[in-house]
DNA sequence: TGGTGTCGATACCGTACGGGTATCGTCGCC
DNA sequence: GGCGACGATACCCGTACGGTATCGACACCA
């Protein structure tokens, strides 16, 4: 008898209906099935009467439903108490310039639904530092791109996403399906201020150093584009502005979509966080 | 958060050891500290500190150990409050004669612990009917030794023991370390009486139906090996008693002990004894 | 009466998690 | 500075949970 199997228990007996319960729980119906059977074996009585004409609770099932709720209020007050207990708790997250895309917001709502008490102090980085300043201290965890230098640090994938060029709608290998780097080497691109990361500067300028504008944003790439008439990459699987197009690399290795933090940082929300991350970007 | 995880948990926080935890809830210690690491990104929040000097309670983990106490309280409460709305459950247990063993013992301790409300009665039956009156619904479910007629009933493997022969100490055949059936042919063996199952009968008389003694009983087989001369079967593991001699027997496939029910029959203490004895069984 | 649809149960499969053993890293302590 | 105690880590394996496909029972309707 665990509180999953509770809340399993509880889904069923409200809808009286397992289809309609499996859909709650966002399952499928015979795990569902096969669940409340084992909390039968368990507590030793027989819950729920199936029949064509329906579900209907025993005087067991009326009797478990009850308290099961109970038991499920109270747990879910444990975790309130217990982050009350802990203080105000609060977790800054480093979050690259373009990365507020769909798995972000649902990190964030998963994450506020798990740790209501927590303060997140949100900051927002430009390009000069793809760590988001984790290693300054400026920040606990950094949902951030790769790549990087990653030394000192914990990293986890979360989504790896293939890149390709942008270039002006007009441009004649803006028809193209697919390029490869070589059929950019003549172009103008945009470059990075100084102290820019090493690594992270030789992926986007396409493996080699670049002369050009200085970019310090996303949005700036993309305005070098078309104002400075450079070319640039950037992640499949947005929909490009208008006027821009965005054609298939296909000879860059994907860019990774990461969580990252300090090697050894013990703090558990930095765990949770990723956790939940993961399960967010899993689409 | 599971109720298994603050059960881990708690066990920990009581004894501020995870050595000595762990062997109280009869597990190792790196599953466990790995249980509680999770625990810990379950809520957010550090719950122990972790030094040479020993384990000591944060203020998160205080407070957790309190709620958690009170939240394992009232789930055990759940199981006998579902069985008092369930009204007194009984359940009617067939018993073999010989199958008294270690494992049954630890079953009825086990099960005990489990359904405390549920009133068992036991049926100690004799040789004749092997199934123990499940058909005649005398009992729900049969604990007993195979081989038997199964048709409509469910049978479940709790063990299999090989089968030695039951000789007189001052048998010559008596001194030999192993046997084969044929080298019991010209002996004289008990019978079982009239309408005992077949496949039962014809196991247990080495492959033939046999002139002799009629025994009802465990303890009338080795009577009659003792007083009537003759020969017979038992399973091999038990010491056998003063006088008498057991010698496995090579050619015979071994003799399984098993838990039986109707088929079909959906009541849930069936389901819940044959788990437990599943476990108890295990050694 | 036989076809059809609904719904829970069953069968089967792949993965993930919980358990195990072996070993490491760290910190007192003699 | 070597040693012992203890929690953490690495790795392996079996179970169990969740998935898809299918069955069986039953009500409803032509």
């Amino acid at each position: 008898m665990e509180l999953r199997t509770l809340r399993y228990f509880v889904a069923v007996a409200e809808e009286l209906h397992f289809g309609r319960a499996a859909a709650r729980l966002h399952m499928s119906q015979p795990p569902l099935s096969r669940a409340i059977k084992q909390l039968e074996t368990d507590v030793g009585a027989v819950l729920l009467h199936r029949s064509a004409a329906g579900v209907t609770l025993t005087p067991a099932g009326a009797a478990l439903l009850d308290e099961a709720r109970t038991l499920l209020d109270q747990a879910d007050r444990v975790r309130a108490r217990v982050a009350a207990a802990a203080g105000v708790a609060t977790i800054t997250v480093g979050i690259l310039g373009d990365s507020a895309d769909r798995g972000a917001t649902r990190l964030a709502a998963a994450y506020r639904r798990r740790h209501p008490g927590v303060e997140v102090r949100i900051r927002d980085t430009d390009l000069t530092d793809p760590t988001c300043g984790l290693r300054a201290g400026l920040v606990d965890v950094a949902l951030t791109r790769g790549p990087f230098d990653e030394t000192g640090l914990t990293v986890h994938e979360l989504r790896a996403d293939p890149v390709g060029a942008v270039l002006r709608a007009d441009d004649p290998l803006a028809r193209r399906d697919r390029l490869k780097l070589a059929d950019l080497a003549d172009r103008r691109w945009f470059q990075f201020p100084d102290g820019t990361d090493r690594i992270w500067q030789s992926y986007w300028n396409g493996g080699e150093p670049r002369e050009g504008p200085v970019v310090r944003a996303v949005q700036e790439c993309l305005q070098a584009v078309l104002w400075n008439g450079t070319v640039g990459m950037t992640p499949l699987g947005h929909d490009p502005p208008e006027e821009l197009a965005v054609v298939p690399l296909i000879d860059m290795a994907p860019s990774r979509v990461v969580a990252a933090w300090n090697e050894g940082d013990a703090n558990p929300l930095i765990r949770s966080i990723v956790q939940i991350a993961t399960a967010a970007y899993r689409d």
